[in-house]
DNA sequence: AGTTTGGGAGTACGGATGTACACCGAACTT
DNA sequence: AAGTTCGGTGTACATCCGTACTCCCAAACT
């Protein structure tokens, strides 16, 4: 049953990773050991460092994964098109629901850590965070009607959608799929996206 | 020096709960060892257990007084009265800071466990923020022009105000008192209030 | 076919951890 | 003044931790 050793080495690389996104459900990254790991996937501890010098390399890549499916969600969000802002609204939570739903470890993972993690974990977060923040709010910039707005009140406008996704995102990791409680949140989120849509569109920046 | 039994007891149940929130600083609640938090106290580790049965009920005490120092932040927030709504929103901000900068430890450690944390703690967390959204939203329920809204509506916006005040605050943890960054902050928060402000008088809750 | 490579196994060690136990001495009670 | 209470001490032990070391053997290379 075994296959080549690269194949073989990149399967248990995976195991190890899935182990330790499991392990670090319940507790943290900062409370992972690598025996437990080691025993999860079922090699011995010290066949570990084959794979990684250390759980704190391992939390590295752990996190650079989890942004890679963050970055892919921000992505798909960019590409979803739609004729009127209602559509946009309705279409862009369809995908935050369904992607928290399917990397729902890896969201969790990044909800834990953000705040409790190692700093260099931490740090990344709050980039990957404020990436998106920018771009949405050069999307934003290049809509027909923004051209009295200061660029600082769009930065502000972006902060405060990205805050209201995220928050969505945290409340979808707590909800069965399918469930009542998910489509509650999911309405809501539409309604205050809808929300911030018209205090946008009311906005008048103050010129200072 | 030494003062009658209960006093000297309180004082090194106090010198126990700011070690381990000082130790919970960098890191987790769930990588705290009883033994580190003695050592930082100055007792032998057998001594702890003369007033916590376990780390996880020191833990919860943590939990309990730090939602305290939140449900004093929220009475003070809703006790911030105003002329108009400019004035509100400064002076809740200005509240917000000011509680933020003085109870830096506390807020640091809700904001850490509120995903990371045990079970028990997160909950407890959620509970808090759950409260704070409702009892905002009675508020804003008492408010002249606000008889229009459906109860669901304004359960929402409650939940964005307070989301964007939630994220106002864990990016002030991350700042210095005073430093510029802080302002900016600030003066976004500000701004977030008013862009909401401005969709709340705009809106108009749709009579399904 | 013979040799090299590298993932995994096994053993071993020092250090940290939680906790049980007996004990001390000063603040309290009577 | 004598006795009790109880916060803190010191010792002890089983368990877990990271990691260094040697060995094994099947895939990969020559």
């Amino acid at each position: 049953m075994a296959q080549t050793r690269v194949e073989q080495k990149e399967r248990t690389r995976r195991a190890i990773l899935d182990a330790a996104l499991a392990l670090s459900e319940d507790s943290a990254l900062v409370a992972l050991s690598l025996r437990q790991v080691a025993k999860e996937v079922g090699i011995v501890p010290t066949a570990f460092y084959r794979h990684f010098p250390s759980i704190e390399h391992l939390g590295l890549a752990l996190v650079e994964e989890s942004l890679d499916t963050l970055r892919a969600l921000l992505r798909e969000l960019r590409h979803t098109a739609g004729e009127d802002a209602a559509t946009i609204i309705d279409g862009s939570v369809a995908v935050l629901v369904e992607q928290v739903r399917r990397d729902h470890a890896h969201y969790g993972f990044i909800a834990r850590e953000r705040f409790a993690g190692p700093a260099g974990v931490r740090d990344a977060i709050a980039r990957g965070i404020e990436l998106a923040e920018r771009e949405l709010a050069t999307d934003i910039a290049h809509l027909p009607g923004t051209d009295t707005w200061t660029e600082r009140d769009l930065q502000v406008l972006s902060e405060l959608i990205v805050g209201s996704m995220v928050t969505t995102a945290e409340r979808l990791l707590g909800t069965e799929p399918g469930s009542p409680a998910e489509e509650r949140i999911a309405d809501a989120a539409r309604t205050q996206l809808r929300m911030m849509l018209v205090g946008a569109r009311n906005w008048r920046s103050r010129t200072t």
